[in-house]
DNA sequence: TTGTAAGCGTTATCAC
DNA sequence: GTGATAACGCTTACAA
């Protein structure tokens, strides 16, 4: 079923069923009738490959997540979808493996279709830098802070990881801790996982606290497992600490379990803060501190920012939105007498 | 940049230019290295739209993933590309939310490009009753038994949840426990839910256990303030059991959250187990007893039985895969002098 | 081995 | 208001 067959069907020509389709003006009340009625009848639907090869104009906004799996990302496209839904812009969700390249993507996709602008969720700073030269439409990144790129139409919506993970370590030592030992990301691998380690030893520093990294520090993946083998090999050289620094929620998940198979209890023994946020952390015993990042902000903030692009033009803006501490039931206050 | 201009760059005509993008025969060595260079100079990329548009036969295989942020389904599309990256056919996969008709969706698709055939990675069995006549290409519904609707060119590959929600509760039964509370899914709304609370009720009968629904049984959504929220419904109104059978893990996690609040402990006042087996499951403290479904032969027969519809045609398969029951920390044999 | 040209299902620009 | 008709970028006979 083709326009063509429409056409045929009614005795109007695909011009004027194309209008019709499309509510363009100039088309007879009677036309109009017909035309829908056939198109219902029959089931009609248009070929989105001729359309949007032959389309010119746009009037969809895409999203670019990248990692379908993230929950965090999750949340944040459900807090988009709710602020754009006011606005007269249809979504396009695009999901992606954590390991392709978003930027490439996009492009790819802006070759297939018009779009008016784009959100990334998440993205990797390398490929933005090689190949966002490719996209010339306004672009915000959401979760990444891009303004070392300074490319005239990409702004950035994110939350400072450094300053985060120096208030998670401000908090702990608040509680008088001072051995710390730090389970994080590949600090050459993941922009993340350097602020946020960063972020840690700037608290140190300015609280005069010793930290030997070479001996103190794991740098792995952010997953269960890594956490608790990241655990696990620190236990096993006998560092001794009160609190244990975690970058992810899920580390600090798997170093929780790793310090309890070590017959260590949180928080009696070891204070354990995480990083993300995760639904979960509330619910386990104990429950996980943790910092978040304030996802209605952030997602907000990428809207207003993104619409203003486009309606607006103007230069790109960087927007770092501020963190949330939840201090729960794995960190303490530490005692005294305990050493 | 398109073939047009590829063209006029080699001095070739497009159609030369097409075989060798194409990868067709009879294009002299010369002619290939020639457009070859240039393609990759100008990093020229095929639009989509107009490839799809023209394109009658079909090289790839569709996978509709129906909720996008489900752990299950990550792990089995990993199995799947696994299983598929050894065959000639390459992977489109679409993801989707939870509430999207994913046939529709399907159907949509079909229009935008030729498949070979259609993997459905979970999926509702209204929408295929309803929609699914408009596909006519080889399909395999994952996770879902499909037999009951008897589409010629519809198979199935899932996990007996009745049969498994009997086993865990064997298993409760096996360790002395006789006082069950069962905090499940809605079993009007959802086909799992009623599975696994009818597997549970046959494993009672079978034994002579006492079960009184409208007090032991609550039927919420899968998540983990649900699980929470029923738990403390069931405490509440005094109601006495020494197991609980937790239709998903974060039920379950929700579940012992809420018991931990009540002053109850886990394993030792009362043995939980869950259903899904997430990866998390093994570093709760205590680790969760769980019965989870094999990704790894659900998804390797999987690509079987749609291969060979492709290949050989034939009627359609339903083939159940036997799940796994992980008995861990959760549970625990009930004391004689407990009651 | 290569070039030419028709046509996939649309939209958009003309005349009428 | 409406109907021809020329694109959009590609594949694929068919001719050369």
């Amino acid at each position: 079923m083709t326009i063509k067959d429409l056409a045929a069907q009614t005795g109007y020509s695909v011009g004027t069923v194309s209008r019709v389709l499309n509510h363009h003006p100039n088309v007879s009340e009677k036309a109009r009738r017909a035309i829908q009625d056939a198109a219902i009848r029959t089931g009609f639907q248009p070929n989105v490959n001729a359309k949007n090869l032959k389309q010119q104009y746009a009037t969809t906004i895409l999203v670019v997540v990248k990692g379908t799996f993230n929950e965090l990302f999750s949340e944040l496209l459900e807090s988009l979808q709710g602020f754009l839904a006011d606005t007269r812009y249809p979504l396009h969700v695009d999901y992606m493996d954590e390991d392709s390249n978003e930027v490439l993507r996009a492009v790819q996709l802006c070759r297939e279709r018009k779009y008016l602008g784009i959100l990334f969720l998440g993205g990797n700073i390398q490929n933005f830098k090689q190949d966002f030269s490719r996209i010339h439409l306004p672009c915000v990144l959401i979760t990444n802070n891009a303004s070392s790129l300074s490319f005239p139409n990409l702004s950035s919506v994110y939350t400072d990881d450094r300053q985060a993970a120096r208030c998670a370590a401000d908090a702990l030592i608040a509680l008088g801790h001072r051995q710390f030992v730090i389970v994080g990301g590949d600090r050459e691998l993941s922009d993340t996982g350097r602020l946020r380690y960063e972020g840690y030893l700037q608290s140190f520093q300015e609280h005069g606290i010793q930290f030997d990294a070479t001996l103190d520090y794991r740098g792995v993946r952010f997953s269960y497992q890594d956490g608790y083998d990241a655990t696990q090999s620190l236990l096993s050289i006998g560092r001794k600490f009160t609190a244990l620094l975690a970058e992810a929620d899920v580390m600090a998940i798997g170093a929780i379990r790793a310090l309890w198979d070590h017959g260590l209890r949180v928080p009696e023994d070891v204070s354990v803060i995480g990083f993300d946020g995760l639904p979960l952390g509330s619910y386990l015993i104990p429950q996980l501190a943790t910092i978040s990042q304030d996802v209605k902000q952030l997602a907000r903030r990428s809207v207003e920012i993104l619409l203003n692009s486009i309606e607006q033009g103007g230069v790109p803006l960087h927007e770092s939105i501020p963190f949330l501490l939840h201090q729960r039931e794995s960190t303490h206050r530490l005692e005294e007498n305990h050493n």
